[in-house]
DNA sequence: ACCTGAACACCGTTCAAGT
DNA sequence: ACCTGAACACCGTTCAAGT
């Protein structure tokens, strides 16, 4: 495998999958605007999930280190930040949601991402004095709300309104 | 159009949608599972989609009177209530989330499942006192919520704790 | 009006063959 | 090892034809 023609491989398959969604990018399609043949893709990939994965890695790599950046922000603009990244992403999300059910692969890659926002919500929400396992039942309705606000559509007021709700309430309950 | 056979294509349809998800039931398939040709199916619904908006309804009017019987119950049971229906019919909740960026139908019958859910939710925020325009925030919250944890798999006991503390938040903040 | 068998263009994937 | 063109089984949908 030539690791430069892998990574520009996946480069067109990202691009399409945002702009066509998974479902509208063809292998074929897919091929034909790399320039190879069809089945060039299924020596370098498995199939179009294995695809799918690296690409949501890909894609989750590019956005860390930037998220990084805003860590030390309120938890407020932080999950405004977040929703508004990963809004060029909604394809990709509601993709993983649909493809998880049967394949193996995208299910075990959506745990992880969750146990890792999960994690960071919950670093942040028991700092504010609340015991661990609240802080996970928070955490959990935290991203519940954030994947809420990427699969619907919602004027940026409404966005702000609510996760300045969700924030006030994780400061208020405990 | 005969009426009753319309309605068994359409219960058929709604077994093997619930039991293989849109996706992993084809025309085709649908077809020899109802005993009629496949182009038989493009007599009775415009489209696969059609078809998917129909049994949509269908789900929901069966299940409305009976969220009608747990109307006077306190918010946390109905929302649990909710939950523990709407997770029969999940392959479908996420197959409308991804189909509704192909097709209008679905995106407009999605925006009216939730303008429906809201305005339940909203009647019953308001009730503690809560301002119209907060209460439309949050019960866009708990709608987001409940999306969630159809969407995710989680212990009974998870979910009773996330819907018990969105209902404590209710309660507190306004 | 209602239904069919056969076809169409397309899909993800694989095979046999080439370098 | 890497890549191809041609094929396979399947998909949603349509067409021409039958009753």
């Amino acid at each position: 495998v030539y690791p430069k023609k892998r990574a520009r491989l996946l480069a067109v398959a990202r691009r399409l999958f945002l702009k066509h969604g998974y479902d509208g990018t063809s292998m074929t399609r897919l091929a034909a605007a790399a320039k190879v043949a069809p089945n060039t893709l299924y020596w370098y990939f498995a199939d179009k999930d294995a695809l799918l994965v690296e690409v949501l890695n890909d894609t989750l790599l590019q956005v860390m280190p930037k998220y990084a950046e805003h860590a030390s922000e309120p938890l407020e603009a932080q999950l405004l930040w977040l929703v508004d990244v990963l809004d060029e992403a909604r394809q990709l999300v509601v993709t993983v949601h649909t493809r998880e059910a049967s394949s193996p692969p995208i299910a075990q890659w959506h745990a992880q991402f969750h146990a890792f926002l999960e994690a960071q919500f919950v670093a942040q929400i028991a700092a504010r004095g609340v015991d661990a396992e609240r802080a996970r039942t928070l955490a959990r309705m935290t991203t519940f709300v954030l994947e809420g606000l990427l699969g619907h559509p919602c004027t940026a007021d409404d966005r702000t309104r609510i996760v300045t709700a969700l924030v006030q309430v994780l400061a208020t309950v405990r």
